[in-house]
DNA sequence: TCAAGCATTAAGGCACAGCTTAATGCGGAC
DNA sequence: GTCCGCATTAAGCTGTGCCTTAATGCTTGA
C-alpha cells in the first residue's frame, strides 16, 4: 500500500513552500508533483496537503503521515547502511559541509580523491559562507570547521591544529615597515577576514610573556572570503589576520612576513563534526579518517 | 537502496524451503526468484542465503537483514492502517480463521456481507480442523473458535453463549427410547466430535441438584466434521452431543430432540481472538463488531 | 491591466522492473 | 540407469509507474 517512495515523496512535500518548490528540488515539473500528491491522496483517501491561498498546509492526517514515515525512512536507511557496512562497503551518498576557503582548497581535494577511488560513493560537497549556521538544515553527514566550536554537543574532531597569524607581504613590509608591539597596529591599514557574527577587528592577542590584551582594529577592508584577503595582503595593502592552513606556503616562500611574531591570537584547530541524526556509516568513518590522515599530512602548503 | 518489496520478498525467501517453494506461493516461476534474489544479492554485495545441498540456509547476514525487514515492514504497515483508519476506510487484506462447520455455516456469510459492503476490503476465510494449532502460524487477524480456550494472554471476545446438547432424531427417541439417567447412556448408540486432542468421549456432566460426574461413553461413530454427525444424528443412529448453535433450528423444528435435558455439559461459548501481533486496524475492529451483532442475533438457526 | 508564478487536468510517451519461456546442469530417489 | 525437482542463466516481452508537454484558470504584485 505504502511504499518507501511514497514516504520520501510527502517528507520532501512537508519542507517545500510550494508544490513547485518541490518539484523543482526533487527534479521534475510541476504536475508530476501535483499529480503524484492527488493519486497518493487518492489512494490514501485522505487530504494531506492544504495547498489554498498561497502557502503548503500540512493537514493533520498529513503532519501524521510525515512525522511516522520519518521514522521509518530512518530506519529502513540505516538498515541499508547496515548492509552496506557489513558488506565492506564504501558506499551512497556523503555530504560534507565545509566553509569556502578551506573547503574548497583543502576537503574539496581530498573528497574528489576519495570519491574517485570509491566509485560507488556519491560525494556532495557544499561549501557554505556559514556552515555552522548549515548544520540545523540536517542533510549532511561530516561538517569541516575552522575552529573549534564551543557550546555543542556533538563531538569534534580534530583534523589538524592551525593558529591564526598576522601577515602582510614582504614588499609590503620594506616599504612601510612593519609593527613591533600591538600598539603600533593603528597606523597600519588592516584587512579582516568577518565570516560569522564574531567581532572580527577585535584581537584577543597573547604576549610573549603570556600578557593578554584585545586589541582594537580599524579594517580598511574586510571580506567573508580569506583567500581574497590574503591576496590583498600578497598585493601588498595591508596587514591581515589569516589562518596558518591559508598562509604557510606563503610564508615558507618568503613573500607573506609574519607581523608581531611574539603574539599570537587564540588556535582554531580544524575540526570536523559528525551530524548526530544522520545514520552512522562505514563511507563517513572512513572518509573522516582519510580527512585526518590528508589534512594532518598537508604541508599546508 | 533497499525497498519495502524487497523486503517483502527477503522475508519470504526466509520461510521458503526452497526457492521454487518461495515461487510458488509468491506466485512467480522459479527463475524469476532466482534472479530477483541475485539481483538484491549483487545489489547488496552480500550473499544473503545459502542455497547448497538441498536445504536453504540464511547467512548471518541474511538473518539479520530478515530480522530488521520484519521490524521496518510491521511498522510501515502500522502506519497505512493507521492511515487507512483515519479516513475512516475498511479495506486492505482481512485474514479470518474459524473452525470448519461453524466457520462455513456462520461465519461465511458475515465474512461475505461485510466484503460486499466494503469493495476495497480483500477478506480471506479459512477453515481449519484445528484453529487453534494455526494460530502460532502468524498470519491471520481474527480467529473464531467454538468454546474458550484455557490458558490464552490473549483476550477472548465472546460473540454468542453457545451450549452443548445431547441430542437424537424424534424418530430414534420413538424407536428406541431415550435414556432418563447417564447410566442408561451406556445401552445407546452414540456419536462424537473428535476435533482436537481433547478426549471427546468423557462427558463431564453436571446434573439438576449440580451433581458433577464424568461419564465415559463408547462411540460407535466419531468424526471432526459436526455437521456430519449432526446429519448422522437426523438420520436416526443414535444419540450425539453438539453445539447449540448447530442444532437448535432441529431442535425447534422438531426433528432432533434433547437428551437427559436436566443434565448439562460445560458451555462452549463462541469467541472471536485477535492476533496481538498482528497491526490493530479498523477493518478488524468493524469486523468484530459486525461478527458479534449478527451472531448474537442469529436465531441459533 | 498585464505579467508572472502556481496548481491542476488531460493526453501521450518511455524506461525499466520484473516477469516469462526455454534451455542447461545438478543431485537425489528409486 | 532413469526420472524428477531444484537452481540457474539467457533472452525477450510487457505492464505500468512516472514522467513529460500542453493548455487552462487562479492569485498576486507591479
Amino acid at each position: 500500500m505504502l511504499d518507501v517512495s511514497d514516504l520520501r515523496f510527502v517528507t520532501a512535500l512537508s519542507t517545500a513552500p510550494s508544490l513547485a518548490a518541490a518539484a523543482r528540488t526533487l527534479g521534475v515539473t510541476p504536475p508530476a508533483v501535483s499529480q503524484r500528491l492527488a493519486l497518493l491522496e487518492d489512494r490514501l483517501h485522505l487530504r494531506l496537503i492544504e495547498r489554498g491561498r498561497g502557502q503548503l498546509r500540512l493537514t493533520a492526517e498529513g503532519a501524521y503521515l510525515v512525522d511516522r514515515a520519518k521514522g521509518v525512512l530512518d530506519d529502513i536507511e540505516s538498515l541499508a547502511e547496515d548492509m552496506s557496512a557489513r558488506a565492506g562497503r564504501i558506499d551512497g551518498p556523503l555530504h560534507v559541509i565545509a566553509p569556502f576557503g578551506f573547503g574548497r582548497l583543502r576537503v574539496a581535494p581530498v573528497l574528489t580523491r576519495f570519491g574517485e577511488e570509491n566509485p560507488e560513493l556519491r560525494p556532495m560537497l557544499s561549501l557554505r559562507e556559514d556552515p555552522v549556521g548549515a548544520m540545523n538544515d540536517g542533510l549532511w553527514d561530516v561538517l569541516v570547521h575552522v575552529g573549534r566550536l564551543p557550546n555543542l554537543r556533538i563531538t569534534q574532531r580534530k583534523l589538524a591544529p592551525n593558529r591564526r597569524l598576522l601577515v602582510a607581504s614582504a614588499d609590503y613590509a620594506g616599504r612601510v615597515g612593519l609593527p613591533q608591539k600591538p600598539q603600533d597596529m593603528a597606523a597600519h591599514r588592516v584587512g579582516v577576514v568577518r565570516e560569522n557574527q564574531a567581532d572580527a577587528s577585535l584581537w584577543p592577542l597573547t604576549g610573549p610573556d603570556g600578557i593578554e590584551m584585545n586589541l582594537r582594529v580599524q579594517p580598511v577592508y574586510s571580506c567573508n572570503d580569506g583567500e581574497v584577503l590574503r591576496a590583498w595582503a600578497l598585493d601588498g595593502f595591508g596587514i591581515v589576520e589569516r589562518s596558518e592552513w591559508s598562509i604557510s606556503a606563503d610564508l615558507r616562500a618568503g613573500r607573506l612576513v609574519r607581523v608581531l611574531p611574539d603574539w599570537s591570537l587564540p588556535d582554531a584547530d580544524i575540526v570536523a563534526l559528525l551530524n548526530p541524526r544522520a545514520v552512522r556509516s562505514l563511507r563517513i568513518d572512513k572518509f573522516v579518517e582519510r580527512l585526518t590522515a590528508e589534512i594532518s599530512a598537508m604541508p599546508m602548503a
